[in-house]
DNA sequence: CTGAAAGCGCTTACAG
DNA sequence: CTGAAAGCGCTTACAG
C-alpha cells in the first residue's frame, strides 16, 4: 500500500489539494470553513499521512539539512562534538547529515560532491590535510559555510577554533614551572594549522624559558601507523633524561599510555604527561591525565548558530572565532 | 548565482532537456549524436553542473538513503557499528543517515516519523526500552526495516544479534573454571532482551555448577546514573567475598575500572573481571580486560545486506540471524 | 537522432 | 470560502 499523498486526503475530502495543503500547512485559518478544516485533519490522520519533505524541499528550494564533515568520527573528540551539534541543529529546525573524511582529501571532495547533489542548505566542515582548494571551490558555489577545530590560514572563510597556540604555550609552561626541563612533543606529520600551531606554542614556552630546544624531542607520528610508531619513539627516547610528554592528540596520548602502562616508570615523579583533549582512558590510568579541554560545546553551538545565520541571510561578515580552551589538572604532572 | 540545471544545459546546447537528460544519464547512447553528446557534457561540466538528487528521488520515489537509529552514538560499540554501516551502504551507492535516539522511545519515535518523512528507503535499528509498539507500527506501513543488537521477542522482524545468552554462560563458565565463586553480575535496570539474556546466561552458569545464586550480587544499576551507582555499589559489595565481577556493557565496566583503580585490590587475583564489549581504557587498565567481543563487522555488514535486499526486492521472507561473539583473554581473570 | 509532454508531491499567487 | 493552474528539476514512454 503506497503512501497517501495530498491528493488521496483530498480525493477522500472531496477538496482541492491546495485546500488540503492550506489546511494540513495551517495557512489562512481564519478564512478556511472550521468544518472542512477538521474533516481534511481527520482524514490526513486516519490514513496516517506524512508530509514528502522531497516534493517540499523541490518547491521551496531549501531541505532543512545540514552537512557536517570531520576528520574522524571515531575519534571522542568529534563524536562529542557530533552528538551537540546535532542537538543544535535539531533544535533548531535543522536535520544534521554527517560524513567522516578519514583524513583523506578525496574522500572529503566526494562527500562534498554527495552533499551539494542532496542539496543540504550548508556545510559545517573540520577540514584534512590539503583540503585548502576543495573548500575554496565549495565556497565560490556560494554555499554557506563554517569550519571548526581546525583552521585554514589566509582564507576568508568563517571559522571557529580554540587558542592552540596560547594553550599549548600555558600548558608547557606549566610543566616548565614544575621543574621539567626535558619535555618531548609527541605531534602527527600532518600539515594542519592547528597542530603547528600546538608545536609552536611548545617551541615558543621553551625558549621564553631559554631551554635548548633539542629537535630530537619533537616526534613527529605518521597517522596510519599511530601505536607503532608511539611505541617505538618511546622505546627510542632516552626516559632517563626525559622528563615530560606532551601530546598534541587524544589519540598520541591513548597511544603512549597503553606502552607506559607497561613500562616501570614513576608518573609524575620520573615522566609528566600531559596531552590535548580528553578520553574515557585517560581516568582509568595510573593517575588522571593533566590535559587541555576545548570548549567543545561553545565552538560547537556557535558553529550552528553561525551556520543558520548565513544560511538564513547571506552576504554577512566573515568572522573568525577563537575560544579559550582550560587545563584540567590531573596527577600526570 | 543559481545552481545550474539541466534546463540551463539545454538551452545553453540548443536542445531539449530530454536529450540533455539521456545523455548525462548515458542512455540510448548509440542512438545520440556523438557531437551533440559531448557538446553537452562539455557545457555540464563548464556550468559546475549537479543532479539535483531531490528532484530525481521525487521522480524515482527512491532517495537511495538508509536511516541508523542507534541507542546512543556515544558508546564506542555504536561508533564502530555506524562506521562500518556506513562503509558498507556507501559502497553500495546508499547514503547513510544517523540518529541517536538517546536510549529514549519518545526520541526514537520523533527520528521514525523525521526520516519517513524525509523519504528514507530502509531502517536499521537498535530498539530502545518499550519501543515494541513503535516498530510495530513503522513495520506495518511496509517499511523495510532491521534489527541489530537488540532483539524484540516474539515480533515477526528481521533481526541480527549476537549470542547473548551463550557467551554469557561460556564466559562466567570460564570464571568459575579458574576457581571464582562469588561472582557479581553488574547490569542496567532496563527490559532489553540483550541485556536479560546476558543475565540469565550468568544465572544459568552458576547453577550448572551448582553456584549459590545470590541475588544481592545481581546488581542492576540506573544508566542516567551510572557513575555514581556503580561507585555505591563496588562499596557496598563485600570485595572480601565477591572474587569476580562480570559486567553485561563496557559503561558499566569503565565506571567500575574509574572506582577500582581508586582501591588496593589485587586483579586477578583478588578480584577478577569479565565485560561485554571493548573500550579503548580496557588496555591501559593495570591489567588488559578479558572481554567478550561481538563480531560487529559481520553484523553491520550482514544488516545492510539483508536490508538493501529487503529494499529492492520485497516481500523476502524474515530472517533472525545470530552470529557469536569470542570471548577475548586479557590478564584480568 | 531528437523533442513535446506528462508526472513525481508539494506550494502559492491568483481568480472567482 | 475554495479551486485551477503553474512550477520546483528531474525522468521516460511515446511520437516523429
Amino acid at each position: 500500500m503506497k503512501r497517501a499523498s495530498i491528493k488521496d486526503i483530498a480525493e477522500k475530502a472531496g477538496v482541492s489539494i491546495a485546500l488540503v495543503s492550506y489546511v494540513l500547512n495551517d495557512k489562512f485559518v481564519n478564512r478556511i470553513n472550521k468544518e472542512t478544516a477538521k474533516k481534511i485533519k481527520e482524514i490526513a490522520a486516519e490514513l496516517n499521512y506524512k508530509p514528502n519533505k522531497i516534493a517540499q524541499s523541490l518547491k521551496s528550494n531549501k531541505t532543512n539539512t545540514i552537512a557536517l564533515l570531520v576528520a574522524d568520527i571515531a575519534n571522542p573528540f568529534t563524536s562529542q562534538v557530533a552528538r551537540i551539534i546535532e542537538d543544535e541543529t535539531s533544535k533548531r529546525g535543522y536535520m544534521l547529515l554527517i560524513g567522516s573524511s578519514d583524513e583523506n582529501e578525496e574522500k572529503l571532495k566526494q562527500l562534498i560532491d554527495l552533499f551539494q547533489k542532496r542539496q543540504v542548505d550548508g556545510f559545517i566542515i573540520a577540514p584534512v590535510e590539503n583540503s585548502e582548494s576543495i573548500i575554496n571551490n565549495l565556497v565560490e558555489t556560494k554555499a554557506p559555510v563554517v569550519l571548526i577545530d581546525r583552521p585554514i590560514d589566509n582564507m576568508e572563510i568563517d571559522s571557529i577554533v580554540t587558542n592552540n597556540f596560547e594553550i599549548s604555550y600555558q600548558a608547557v609552561n606549566y610543566l616548565i614551572n614544575k621543574g621539567k626541563k626535558n619535555i618531548a612533543i609527541f605531534s602527527y606529520k600532518k600539515n594542519l594549522e592547528n597542530l603547528k600551531n600546538r608545536v609552536e606554542g611548545y617551541k615558543k614556552a621553551l625558549k621564553d624559558s631559554k631551554i635548548y630546544l633539542d629537535s630530537e624531542k619533537i616526534i613527529y607520528i605518521e597517522e596510519s601507523k599511530t601505536q607503532s610508531e608511539v611505541y617505538k619513539a618511546i622505546d627510542e627516547l632516552n626516559l632517563m633524561t626525559t622528563d615530560a610528554l606532551f601530546f598534541t592528540s587524544n589519540k598520541l596520548a591513548i597511544a603512549a599510555l597503553k606502552k607506559l602502562s607497561t613500562l616501570d616508570i614513576k608518573i609524575p615523579e620520573e615522566l609528566a604527561l600531559v596531552t590535548f583533549d580528553e578520553s574515557e582512558a585517560f581516568d582509568i590510568f595510573r593517575v588522571p591525565l593533566t590535559h587541555i579541554k576545548q570548549p567543545i560545546k561553545k565552538i560547537s553551538k556557535k558553529a550552528v548558530e553561525l551556520l543558520i545565520e548565513k544560511i538564513e541571510n547571506t552576504n554577512l561578515l566573515q568572522q573568525q572565532i577563537v575560544y579559550n580552551s582550560e587545563i584540567i589538572i590531573g596527577k600526570s604532572v
